[in-house]
DNA sequence: ACATACATGTAAATAGTTACATGATTTC
DNA sequence: GAAATCATGTAACTATTTACATGTATGT
């Protein structure tokens, strides 16, 4: 889903700034979609001259004039029409998991570090996500459900790294010391 | 991590032809990355260019000669030296998230048919990978806790997915009722 | 003094995908 | 007869990030 069609999703919540929606991308999104102003402002300029979206002025002091976007109809339509027919596929990038591919080409040090890291990204983001939960009471089902998913998927994965961290270090020394010979 | 470095990666795993490191990409790889052909011949160019790798042809019948690269001495102090300095970041980016986050803008019927779906998803990576697990002997303990990292996020996901499909699909059919009234 | 929040926007650069071009062989 | 496997490569296109430009107010 591009960010055009991210923008009519979220303008269907209510009315808001490009600084807003970034500010929505940053929290209840961030942990499956990422946007950066660099998308968003020209997105809504290219929603506004489709007639997709129109704005108002709010005049700020000593600041840009910040621009209220609402949804039009025909916005609305074509959100739906994108909603309805959007295959529901993913795709995770993770440096992590090359790093762990090629584990062997890194230094035992290294890779305990690594390993550390991630398990504390892990943490972090389970934090964030649990702390979402526990004080929107505005959210919707669905974005309880995408929250529960984050959470759950990374509480799976922080386990697996606590059970196995132990086996897979000594695995790996072992291939190490066996290339050497 | 860019393709140039992933295929510096494989490469350092033995010689290997664009096509076989796309192959690499599709199976044991394609849980957590992907690259196309458009990028992996144009990254060997660039490659060898930079005296990264060194290719020997190999005379094919009635084909294009099969061109074998394999990573020079200066190639593997750059993949080491990458390896050693990139953080572990992930990104997940997920059209079912999107799906679920306006789950309210969605026919029940739909909503059905996408949870359906990605569950089927789900089910068809798990069993892709544990195949790998199986029938992979020559996997070293790096690659087998990819996949192992794999398995365990996309179980955790189907368990909460089935558990919470029906309280989900009444919460939502709640909320819509409720904007209709 | 420095970072962060507020508020908009542009331009260059990056990185990648998709589709095309070529073509034999084997499997369904 | 169609699709997949093998095998390379290019070119146009898409989408996005990063860095820049501008500037006040507030908190640390």
């Amino acid at each position: 889903m591009d960010v055009n069609n991210l923008c009519l999703g979220v303008l269907c919540l209510g009315e808001a700034s490009g600084y807003e929606i970034k500010k929505m991308f940053e929290s209840a999104f961030s942990h499956f979609q990422a946007a950066s102003f660099g998308s968003i402002y020209p997105a809504l300029a290219k929603l506004t001259e489709a007639g997709l979206v129109s704005f108002r002025e709010e005049p700020q002091e000593k600041r840009p004039n910040k621009k209220v976007f609402q949804i039009t109809e025909p916005g609305r339509r074509q959100i739906m029409q994108k909603l309805a027919s959007t295959e529901p596929a993913d795709q995770y990038r993770s440096d992590f998991l090359v790093l762990m591919m090629f584990a062997h080409l890194l230094a035992p040090e290294r890779l305990a570090e690594v390993f550390a890291q991630q398990a504390e990204n892990l943490k972090t983001e389970i934090a964030t996500l649990e702390k979402i939960l526990q004080e929107g009471c505005h959210l919707t089902a669905g974005m309880r459900f995408t929250i529960e998913y984050g959470i759950a998927a990374n509480q799976a994965i922080y386990r697996l790294m606590q059970t196995r961290k132990q086996t897979l270090l000594s695995e790996i020394k072992q291939e190490q010391d066996h290339r050497e010979n």
